[in-house]
Order: structure tokens, then C-alpha cells, then sequence
DNA sequence: GAGGCACGCGCC
DNA sequence: AAACGGCGCGTGCCTC
């Protein structure tokens, strides 16, 4: 084979890097730059059972940048693929779509660019994915490639080669393929060494979960959603005429307080935090424990209303703006968010930049999220996921009644509480209390959360929860008893077996705090567990059916799916039918609800 | 000028 | 008497 070549400097692997890499990669590396040495590379890597891969490109953007090397292998073979002497790469497809796992740092980066190269990976697995999951919330330090080597295989990394890639044109150097390669079996033997650990630790059905929904993610983020930008405007428009109205009100509402300048206008910074604060000194209102809208709307004061309104719309310009809209691809024309697939330690995901999990409800905002001409829009959520999994998981007879009953759950609930017919006509307000007590048990809710949240006073909160716990009894074993295990053996962990390990305690304060994540993670994390695995059987069945259709967003317990208009139907049915076998994985004694609506629009 | 904090608020 | 879990992001304000 031509291309061989022999990368024993030990320019990369440092002292106190295993002297096993250097050895591996000086007498099996290889270096590919024509079609027959690809080939043949192929032949010999396409039945491996692991093997780790890694990329090198000119930037960090798949919808600009180039790949220059695509760098594969496991301890006994590496191959460096220069991309770039090739016009296509099909023929790695029997390398990347075999039976065994394909492993990444950081894959989704990774998977990204691959499908730039129209290759797909069939078994994907990331080890920083790993460690997040065998972190567990602990602080452990930075998972780069480089920390997690130094931590779990004893093998230090040089990054320096690193930047060198940016923006690079030239024929590929000896130390560049070096650097590569040793990232390359880095990756793999972390793996390895991962392996054991997650066993260890249980986790090797979320690890399982973990690696379906990888490739979704990479397609969520290559794909990106597209965004009506004039519709969007206008409502950026309307909110600036708003505000300014609103800011006539404020002046208005402090002049008596404020000397104006010589030109007459009150100059106050209706932002900042102190100003305000020195206003409503001067109000008579001394002691405000914060100026949140809850404490403002108590207030029922001119500029208290006012500065309510004006936040209203100031928080619509700041958040949608010209920040917001910078982030539509040149290339693309859409939105390409970054979704950290391990963002919270609950196991949920998070989104940035921007982040499409907190689009304003309602058809106002996420209206504007259209599909192209020819196109719709599936979106498709779960009915009350996690009250769900708090049935699931208290087998409380009367609260997995009221699931298998269907209807309006905090109407029925209300009902069984309160002895009165209850719906969203009927006695609204037993219902919203109900609703209340719902989520705020999800949260490791006490009394005087709930009195703050419905503003009754503690004992006619703590009287609400008795009635509640008196109705549904093992609802409140179980959550104690989540609390008190969790305590116990110093973590949480979901229906699938993910795990969040918790602080030791400190003061009283935080201790309680710690009792209610050791409350709710079990319940939002299962909900992630379940939303993850729908992400990855959604994706699956439109790939295997050769549908025109990917994810675009997800929210938590909500995928939203553009398909193209003559599939959109099949589409929504395909969703809706996978996201319900997800969730029945887990859910075995509550139906699994999953609303689904077809429109132009993200919907809801 | 960058970085970090507190605050407030959007979402689930 | 009693401060509900998880995020990202904009603003003001402080420090270096």
C-alpha cells in the first residue's frame, strides 16, 4: 500500500503519554490519497467492532468550511484520509455504516461535516458524551479530548498541531497527520476505558440511549430551522411602538419624584435595577424584597404597572432583536442553533445561540418559524409527560386512574380533591389550584412555595396539600422516598438508570435544596430519557422510509418536524407513532399522549 | 475592554 | 415560619 508512512516522533504524545500509542501508530499508520489505497483501507477496517474517528477541517462551520482529513482507526490500523484528493468519499460508506460502533470526541461537530459530505455514521458513539453521563453532575473538570485523557487513560495530549488547520490550504504536513492520528487512538482507548465504567456505574442503557440520539442532534443542528424574517420584524416593529408608549407612562408616572433636566426629560434607566429601586424609595415603597412582576403587580402603583408593561415589551426587543436575527446562516438562510445534548445535569438537553426552548408560546412568535414553500410543519408533544412519570413511578392507584380515565387531568384532579365537579368552566378556580400543586410537585414543592405560587396564605397551602396527599397517598411515599434513597447513597437516577450525584450536604438551606432535585430529577429526567429515544426512532423511521423530513427543534417534551407537503400526513402519523413506543419503553402502567399537529408552523 | 455576578424572565 | 426543578440570555454593574 502506498502512503505509508512512519509518525514515531513522539512530537504528540508527550512523556507519560502510554508508550503503547506511539508504538501503535508508528507501525500502523497509513496515509490514503488515492482511490485504491482507499479501497483497500476499507477492506480492512470495515468489520471492526469499534473503531474511533476523528476530523480534521478548515473551520468550525460545516456550511462553510472544508474537511481535510478524515482520520479512522482502532490499536491495531490507523488510516488518514485526505479528503480533499478526493471528489467524493462513498467509498468509506462500508466503514461508517457497519454493524460496529464508530467512535467520536465530541461527535456531533464531527457528524456534522460528514454530512456535509453526504456520509451518514450507522452506530455513532461520543466520549464526551460518556463522560458527561459518568460525571453525573459532578464537577470533574473540562471534558475536552485532552482532559478526559489525562483523567481516565493517563495519556497526555498536545494540542498545539490544533490551530493549524484553520483556513489551511496546503498539502497536509507530517506533524498535521501525526496530531490527527493521535487523536484518533486517544479517542479509542478512552472509549475502551469508558466502557468499564459506565458497566460499573449502570449506565449502559442511557449510554445506549445517549448514542441513538447523537445523530439526531448533528441533523437538528446541520439542518437548522428557517425563520420568516419579515413576519419576525414586524413584530419587532410593534414591540418598539409599544414600548415607547409604555415609556411615555413611566415618565409620566415618576415625574412627581424627579427633577427633569434642563431640557425637560426625566433621565432615568428604567433597566436598572438601582434606579428603581431609588424610585420607589421615594414612593413610600422602602423594603421590596425584589422587583419581580409578582411583587410589582401587588403594588398597584402607576409606575409599578407601567415598568410591568414596558418590561413586557423591552424583553420581546432584547431577546428577538438584531442579536437574534444574526444568528440566520449567510448560507443557509436559517437558524442553527447549538443543542448541547447533555446541557443540564437532569440528562436534558439545552439550546443556544439562540435558544429555541424559550420562543415565546403561541402562535405570535413561533408562527414565524415557517417551512419553505412546498413544506410543513409537524409539531408533536407529550400530554403531561412528567405527571406521567410521577404516576409511573408512585404506582399511586388514584393518580394512574386519573391518566387512564383521560380528559382534563387537573380538572379530574381538582375533582377528586375537592368533592366538586371541576372543569375548565367549572369552579376554573379549584382547577388552576389543582394545576398549581401538579407541577409545583414535580419541583420538590412545599407549602410555602405553593402559597407564594397561588398567593393564599401557608395554612390554606399546607391544608391544599393535605388534601392532595390524602387523595393521592403514594404519590408523597414516593417522593419522600426518591429524597430519602438519593440521600442515602448520594444519587438520583432515572427510569433508564441516568445518574445525578448530589453535593454533600451543607447548611439546613441546602440541604432542602438538594431534597428537591433528588425530587425532580428522577421525574425531568426520565421525561429527557423518553424524549431522547423518540428523537432517535423518529429519525430512524423518516430515514428508513426515505421520507423529505427532519427534525427542526426539540423543547424538552415537544420534536418539532419539517416534512414536505405531499408527506406531511404520513409524517405526522410516523411521528406520533414513534414518540408513543418511546414512551410506552417506560410508561407501562399510564397511557402515553402524544398531541401532534400539522400546520405551516411550528405549532402551539 | 473582558469577565463575572445578580437580576429578571422566556421556555418546559 | 416555610425561597419549587432545569436551562439561556439581556441588562446593569462591578472588578481587573
Amino acid at each position: 500500500m502506498r502512503g505509508r508512512s512512519g509518525y514515531g516522533s513522539g512530537a504528540v504524545l508527550q512523556a507519560g503519554g502510554l508508550k503503547r500509542l506511539k508504538k501503535e501508530m508508528s507501525s500502523n499508520a497509513w496515509v490514503v490519497r488515492d482511490e485504491a489505497g482507499l479501497r483497500e483501507a476499507v477492506r480492512r477496517l470495515e468489520n471492526r467492532p469499534i473503531l474511533a474517528c476523528d476530523l480534521e477541517t478548515t473551520g468550525l462551520d460545516p456550511h462553510r468550511d472544508t474537511v481535510l482529513l478524515v482520520l479512522i482507526g482502532d490499536a491495531r490500523l490507523q488510516v488518514a484520509v485526505d479528503a480533499r484528493a478526493f471528489d467524493d468519499l462513498r467509498l468509506l460508506k462500508p466503514v461508517l455504516e457497519r454493524e460496529g460502533l464508530t467512535v467520536f470526541h465530541n461527535a456531533q461537530f464531527d457528524l456534522k461535516f460528514l454530512k456535509s459530505l453526504n456520509l451518514e455514521v450507522s452506530r455513532p458513539q461520543d466520549t464526551m458524551v460518556l463522560e458527561i453521563l459518568l460525571a453525573g453532575g459532578r464537577r470533574v473538570g473540562p471534558r475536552t479530548l485532552k482532559a478526559c485523557c489525562e483523567r481516565r487513560v493517563g495519556l497526555s495530549l498536545d494540542k498545539a498541531e490544533r490551530t493549524s488547520f484553520m483556513n489551511y490550504e496546503g498539502e497536509l504536513t507530517d506533524a498535521q497527520i501525526t496530531y490527527g492520528l493521535a487523536d484518533v487512538l486517544a479517542t479509542y482507548h478512552l472509549f475502551l476505558e469508558q466502557t468499564g465504567a459506565i458497566e460499573d456505574a449502570g449506565l449502559g442503557r442511557v449510554a445506549r440511549i445517549e448514542g441513538a440520539a447523537t445523530d439526531p442532534f448533528a441533523e437538528l443542528e446541520y439542518r437548522g430551522i428557517h425563520l420568516d424574517r419579515s413576519s419576525w420584524e414586524r413584530l419587532l416593529e410593534e414591540a418598539r411602538g409599544a414600548r415607547e408608549a409604555t415609556l411615555q407612562a413611566l415618565r409620566a408616572a415618576v415625574r412627581p419624584v424627579v427633577n427633569p433636566d434642563l431640557f425637560g426629560h426625566v433621565s432615568v434607566n428604567f433597566d436598572s435595577e438601582s434606579d428603581l429601586r431609588d424610585l420607589f424609595g421615594r414612593l413610600g415603597y422602602e423594603d421590596l424584597p425584589d422587583l419581580t412582576k409578582a411583587t410589582l403587580s401587588r403594588l398597584d402603583h402607576p409606575l409599578a404597572t407601567a415598568l410591568v408593561e414596558y418590561r413586557v415589551h423591552q424583553k420581546v426587543l432584547s431577546s428577538y432583536g438584531d442579536e437574534f436575527l444574526s444568528h440566520i446562516h449567510p448560507v443557509t438562510g436559517r437558524l442553527h442553533p447549538r443543542f448541547k445534548q447533555l446541557g443540564a445535569a437532569t440528562g436534558r438537553c439545552s439550546c443556544e445561540g439562540p435558544n429555541l426552548q424559550s420562543i415565546q408560546g403561541g402562535d405570535r412568535f413561533r408562527g414565524a418559524f415557517s417551512a419553505p414553500n412546498g413544506r410543513m410543519m409537524v409539531t408533536a408533544d407529550y400530554s403531561g409527560c412528567e405527571l406521567r412519570i410521577l404516576a409511573e413511578l408512585s404506582k399511586d392507584p388514584a393518580f394512574l386512574r386519573v391518566f387512564q380515565e383521560g380528559g382534563d387531568l387537573h380538572s379530574l384532579v381538582a375533582s377528586s380533591m375537592f368533592g366538586k365537579q371541576v372543569s375548565k368552566t367549572e369552579n376554573p378556580d379549584l382547577r388552576s389550584r389543582a394545576k398549581a400543586i401538579n407541577f409545583g410537585l414535580c419541583y420538590g414543592m412545599g407549602a410555602a412555595g405553593l402559597a407564594r405560587q397561588i398567593s393564599s396564605s401557608v395554612e390554606e397551602a399546607e391544608d391544599l396539600l393535605d388534601r392532595y396527599f390524602s387523595e393521592y397517598p403514594k404519590v408523597k411515599q414516593w417522593l419522600d422516598m426518591s429524597a430519602d434513597v438519593a440521600i442515602g447513597r448520594g444519587y438520583c437516577e432515572t427510569m433508564a438508570g441516568r445518574r445525578l450525584y448530589l453535593d454533600d450536604m451543607g447548611d439546613p438551606e441546602r440541604r432542602q435544596q438538594i431534597i428537591r432535585q433528588a425530587k425532580n430529577m428522577p421525574i425531568q429526567g426520565t421525561s429527557a430519557d423518553i424524549t431522547k429515544l423518540a428523537m432517535a426512532r423518529v429519525a430512524r423511521a423518516l430515514r428508513s422510509r426515505g421520507k423529505d423530513a427532519f427534525l427542526v427543534n426539540c423543547v424538552h417534551d415537544e420534536l418539532v418536524v419539517e416534512t414536505s407537503e405531499s408527506d406531511a400526513d404520513e409524517v405526522a402519523r410516523l411521528v406520533r407513532k414513534e414518540m408513543v413506543s418511546a414512551g410506552e419503553v417506560f410508561l407501562k402502567e399510564v397511557p402515553t399522549v402524544v398531541d401532534v399537529q400539522v400546520a405551516r408552523h411550528w405549532a402551539k
